[in-house]
DNA sequence: CTTTGTGCAAATTCTTTGCACCAAA
DNA sequence: TTTGGTGCAAAGAATTTGCACAAAG
């Protein structure tokens, strides 16, 4: 696994206590968390942690391209360590967001404006989960 | 064009006044406009309309499958008169979402979880248009 | 010492809820 | 006369802002 605090310093930003646990738990929780998760997470750990030290955090990791923005979930923001293209599932039943691979990003590059350039893309599925279709009573 | 009051009526929904004009702005608007942009738009001629009306019926409307949420923005709900699969271009620059054709859905639908089922895909690309592209001083 | 980062409290914004009134079947 | 729809005001939740203090170069 790569060094925090060396992959930060080469984005040009401070490796503060505060910043490198955000990013270490980032990169060790493939799970698309909110702020609010990150914080409950590690206020132990860092007692004197405020909420906005966590949200600037975040929104400057994007801004530098440490950490993506996930669009999947309108009412909290959602980040991701990975920042290599793939697509995103959300299970309509349980709520778990799945990581998939895109094996052909130029075909899902295909459908960009004339003319534009492009930054990002992303790609959200909604839907049922394996899981959920096999166990009917949860619904 | 598709009369509305006989569409929303085939959805089971009872065509009010309010339903109707928002569902003919949907249809007329294809901005993906704001549950505010709509009520403002609405305001002069349905002096009494509330917005809480204008949030109900959108989110009615989503849950029968008469309009679309695109989850391009996180700042405020955006909703899409075109329920047909195409993609969504946000160019960071202007601000504008445009609409592209997507030629192969089969091809971007690949990506799905193994054993999921699939209710609803977007696929959002984020960069510059070729106009903002062409006047680089508004940057 | 000068710039950058942190954190508290308050403010802001978008959306939802509770409830009463109105309208249609 | 009962069910469904509308709308006001208030509540709620997520995020941002203003500002003062702390820390690092």
């Amino acid at each position: 696994m790569r060094n925090g605090a060396t992959y930060l310093t080469e984005c040009g930003l401070r490796p503060s206590v505060q910043r490198l646990a955000i990013y270490n738990y980032m990169v060790t929780h493939p799970t698309h968390p909110t702020a609010d998760e990150i914080f409950e997470a590690l206020r132990d750990s860092i007692p004197t942690l405020s909420k906005t030290t966590v949200y600037n955090t975040l929104k400057l990791f994007v801004a530098h391209g440490v950490i993506d923005e996930v669009f999947i979930d309108r009412t909290s923001e959602r980040f991701d360590g990975n920042t290599l293209l793939h697509a995103h599932f959300l299970c309509n039943c349980c709520g778990a967001i799945i990581d998939t691979p895109i094996e052909n990003p130029e075909r899902v590059n295909d459908s960009l404006p004339h003319g534009a350039s492009l930054n990002k893309t992303q790609l959200l599925y909604f839907g049922t989960c394996e899981k959920c279709l096999n166990q009917p009573n949860n619904n």
